[in-house]
DNA sequence: CTGTTAGCGCATTCAT
DNA sequence: ATGAATGCGCTAACAG
């Protein structure tokens, strides 16, 4: 590895005149300057980072941290943020949850080697997360509420995303509405299903607890869990999933049982991914602005950079996308 | 920032003594460690991990660098890779190649910023790939060929792969045969165009240059290709597409103009992406091991990292799915 | 067993 | 304009 004290040697200098030079510092003379250039081109020198980030006590990079790193959902979340972090001149690294205290999030998260981070998921505890943020360290939550100094969350509205769903099932006449859930201890589960019994409220339609399954926010668990509702007879009209992957596990399953979505049943789901609308009939879903959830939690790292104080808590709107699902398509 | 300092002074022992206690070595007394680790404790202390990564002069993180952090592709790929990273004990961290020069992966294969790379994607030049890769510092491409010391190539055999796939149309009776093709630049499409033609020679198949369209190797473009086709009239009767986003987008445009699959054109993809199971018909397609790319390319990095001399060339099977879209299904 | 000391590579202040 | 010296936080060889 060659470092600046070879070029300064090659170029004859002293190691500080070499750091000017190669910084474009004015305090340098050109014919000075272009020997250090020389010699650190002929050396193939290039600088330190780790050196250069222990000096400055910033590593210009944000973490983005997953559970599933590379999982098919987060996609836009990653390219709306590697967007505005590319734009601050700061760099992206995207790491994954897993591994509890010895995860890369849990490492990076304690020993500086990011300036900011952006979280998804709940593998990292509350407290740990308060801890660690600093105002030289923020934090930027995205799928649970957290409150305090220099740590934002961004949420998407689950609960109106969920009613906005019911209350389209209603308007088209639905009245025996099932809630495929997800885990019952996941924050969006939880906060899809309150919207889900808001709704019905409003709407004056029942609550059945026997058209409540559940699965765990998979595409196997939504099929499972609707076989389940298929044996135990009696179906509903129609179903809300608490997300699409379920909900196509559920497609599946109503399809092998002969059940014709949407004239025999109809479904809605959550979260808008990519098959949503390559599925046969194409399903009716909640969508997320996924790109933006990316670009907002980014934009509030980079303030409280800038020392700005920020907002707790940041909502983003959802939208409901209305395809072929549930029996009508406005297209 | 709670520093070793400020534990050691607490502490009332040298910096020294705070460093070791806090490392486990033997060389402390029981009751001065537990001093300082009480110590810590209560000031919050945690290591510096820049400082340390510049002492050790290592970062124990390998970097995964792909051209769109987060495509759908890339899912399997990056989850072989962070298995075999931590089951090392080290970190991964994907980034962007995205900016050129200016992109991450560019500051972080020069600055020494993670011990080794795994780089899928032509953004990064021959020559600072050759340059950049030392004894402690590996790097494996994965799609394209590089000869060097500490630089080793995992690739897929897409030449092998495009044969399968027109060895199965022939085997089906299809003797017209069409090219998908991506940018003829690209190393997969070389590669998979060239396994495409030896197999039509193997076959006694004409190939015929107006059967072959070219797409950006996206949905779109696959779609606006065929269009292209259609308009031209006089169509193959099989379709083998470069890869599987633009087979599905070809699907698409077919199915606009009535055209039906596989009965009145048989077509086959490349990639086999998750979608491809999901399409009506679903989708022929050549699967690579992604996941096994992953761990592949990981494995030797490590292999690398402790000295072994590693072969330049690894070369993955694929396999040929057969599913609806070419007219037989053997489920 | 513990403390002193010397760097890792770089940036920067203060003399010259 | 240039060079010598200092320190970022941590580790490790050496001395006591």
């Amino acid at each position: 590895m060659t470092t600046i004290k070879d070029v300064a040697k090659k170029a004859q200098v002293a190691i500080s005149t070499a750091s000017y030079a190669l910084n474009n510092s004015p305090k340098v003379s050109a014919k000075t300057r272009e020997r250090v250039l020389k010699a650190a081109e002929e050396l193939g020198y290039c600088p330190n980072g780790v050196a250069r980030n222990l000096k400055k006590n910033k590593t210009e990079t944000i973490g983005l941290f997953l559970n599933d790193l590379g999982g098919p959902f987060y996609s836009e979340i990653v390219q709306g943020a590697q967007e505005v972090v590319s734009s601050n001149g700061y760099d992206l690294v995207a790491c994954s949850t897993y591994g509890g205290v010895d995860s890369t999030a849990y490492r990076f998260l304690q020993e500086k080697r990011v300036d900011g981070a952006i979280l998804l998921g709940s593998s990292i505890p509350d407290d740990l997360i308060l801890k660690a943020a600093r105002q030289d360290f923020p934090i930027v939550v995205l799928d649970r509420e957290l409150q305090g100094d220099y740590v934002c969350s961004v949420l998407i509205d689950n609960s109106e995303g969920a009613c906005q769903a019911v209350n389209h099932l209603s308007k088209l006449g639905y009245r025996k509405i099932g809630y495929l859930s997800g885990p019952t201890n996941s924050y969006d589960n939880q906060q899809r299903f309150e919207g889900f019994k808001k709704a019905l409220q409003d709407n004056n339609i029942p609550y059945i607890s026997r058209w409540n399954v559940q699965g765990k926010f998979t595409e196997n668990g939504g099929y499972h869990a609707v076989k389940m509702l298929l044996a135990g007879g009696q179906l509903p009209e129609a179903i809300f999933s608490a997300n699409d992957e379920m909900a196509i596990g559920a497609m599946c399953a109503l399809q092998e049982a002969h059940v014709r979505i949407p004239e025999d049943l109809a479904i809605v789901g959550f979260d808008d991914i990519r098959l949503a609308s390559y599925m046969k009939p194409q399903l009716t879903t909640v969508a997320q602005p996924k790109y933006e959830w990316g670009t907002m939690a980014t934009h509030i790292i980079f303030q409280a950079l800038e020392g700005d104080v920020l907002t707790n808590i940041v909502r983003l709107p959802v939208e409901l996308v209305i395809r072929e699902s549930c029996g009508v398509n406005l297209k």
